[in-house]
DNA sequence: ATAGCTGCAAATGCTTTGCAAGGCC
DNA sequence: GGCCTTGCAAAGCATTTGCAGCTAT
């Protein structure tokens, strides 16, 4: 599953015991019903927000993108220190990041694989693997 | 080369025509000649520096910290959106990021391969590979 | 009714910047 | 002397929080 369909993600929201109010319920539409773009930020999304006529305070949609993450329905991505993307692909996958551009694309699936992974170190496990390959535009 | 020594760092900072003021020459000794723990942020490293009894500001700390990474003195790690971490360790290798604890370590050289890495996007090529394995305490 | 949610504005945390004073060549 | 550096304090940016008022159930 590459991206939750905006059903599925109005019934994890219902399901995680938060309301379906309506600041949470165009979030959704905005987040699950677009195309390709799923790379998003909080203030992306907020543009969008703005965009599509309707008006969501900031701190909202800060907060239902961090309700969102913990219920699953996004994937938080740290590519860059002192902003915060997010990404509507929660299955595994990895990234390319332009820092010039703040540009943040997929690797698509099966382009890279690795091999050998270390243990993780004592009283710890591993929670997930984040791999950034950082390119410059030439 | 896992890591600069002072004297190397000294000649480095002299090549780059940056001054050998004092700040400069205590911050060097403090990256360069400490023992395992090589990440730093701006904060910690400022601790040492008032630890050690001297004083410079955390502002010179932070300039320094850039214009050493400038010179390929540090690496600039990121692993976390709003905090950012300096590596003494410039060779080519990887990390795990316990978030809960704050807490960075290297993962030792030669326990992750990547395989069949993928083609840059059209228009940019590959500048550096970053592997982050989060860990959380068990 | 009541527990949860939102919006605002203020607060926070980290980092950068402007500028006057000081230090190196 | 002249340019580079520093330190301070202020500004900056992204994000979080406190709280009064609003809303879903």
């Amino acid at each position: 599953m590459a991206k939750r369909s905006y059903a599925q993600a109005l019934k994890l929201v219902q399901d995680a015991g938060l309301r379906p109010t309506r600041q949470r319920l165009l979030l959704s539409k905005l987040l699950f019903e677009r195309g390709e773009d799923w790379h998003i930020t909080a203030e992306s999304l907020h543009d969008d927000v703005l965009k599509s006529g309707a008006r969501v305070s900031l701190a909202t949609v800060y907060n239902t993108l961090h309700q969102f993450t913990d219920c699953g329905l996004l994937r938080q991505i740290v590519v860059d220190s002192g902003k915060a993307y997010f990404d509507t692909n929660i299955s595994e996958h990895h990234h390319f990041y332009n820092a010039k551009l703040g540009l943040l694309e997929d690797i698509p699936d099966g382009h890279i694989s690795l091999e050998s992974l270390p243990d993780a170190p004592e009283g710890s496990r591993i929670d997930r693997i984040d791999v950034v390959i950082q390119i410059e535009s030439i």
